[in-house]
DNA sequence: CTTGACTCCGTACATGACTACGGAAGTAAT
DNA sequence: ATTACTTCCGTAGTCATGTACGGAGTCAAG
């Protein structure tokens, strides 16, 4: 058990994650990534546990949540007491859920009008922008 | 029925849609919305209808899709031939599908920390990132 | 028919999230 | 040791999505 966690270069690293080396940097800067200590004369090394981290911040970005927002949700990963992280959960929880919503009306919408295009062969369109609509 | 339908000034249009004035010309701009005939030494009016499709651009938004794909989910609503729509919602929907899954896992583990929270008082951390892994 | 608000239009500025660049230093294969 | 990549780091540029500004034209209340 030498190197086995802190065994990535930053290039390698960024290869795992599927994103660019600049944009590891980018995500040090604004604190959703630590910054590994580089060895005297040396070059820094990355851990794989960090690469989740970054597919994460991906992801979370395609649902829909800025990179200050994700930075939220990584803080209750990271563990903080529990009264700072019941109402910031609470609050995350609330907009997930009109996510949900929302998209699960989209998804309804969207199918509907695969299945009209489906059976009646001819035009169609779809109410799509009802299906966002009301709370 | 003198009026009834187009009958906004672009002020009352933007308040009605919960955006600014400026939004709704960039909108116009970038062809998500239609921009109604100026009659010669007047201004344009505007429909009441086209409030939801601006409230559909900022909600689509707010789930991760961008103003082109805004774009081409609004040329589903519009109404193109069965043989184009169909493509495109079966895409739409594998996307609107995946971003459901992870918005579920979400909710699961934002949840399951605020129950953790709130029985046992304490330090408490959420694996959020894993709720996002794999397929 | 004036006054104050609003529209029009073009252009410039702002913000978030990267992406590219360049020169010095580190690294790995031959 | 030389050569060819990488890393490092700071700074600058880009693209999407708005926001702000300014001057001329339009509207409507008094």
């Amino acid at each position: 058990m030498e190197n086995n966690l802190e065994n990535l270069t930053i290039g390698a690293f960024a290869k795992a994650a599927e994103v660019s080396v600049e944009t590891i940097r980018f995500y040090q800067r604004k604190g959703l990534l630590p910054e590994p200590n580089k060895p005297y004369g040396s070059i820094r090394r990355y851990s794989r546990v960090n690469v989740q981290r970054v597919r994460f911040v991906k992801s979370a970005q395609r649902l829909g949540f800025s990179l200050n927002e994700i930075s939220e949700l990584l803080r209750l990963e990271d563990g903080i007491h529990c009264n700072e992280v019941s109402y910031l959960t609470e609050i995350k929880l609330k907009d997930v859920r009109k996510k949900l919503k929302d998209l699960t009306r989209m998804e309804a919408a969207l199918s509907a009008l695969l299945r009209a295009c489906h059976t009646r062969k001819g035009n169609v369109s779809c109410p799509i922008i009802a299906s966002l609509q009301a709370d």
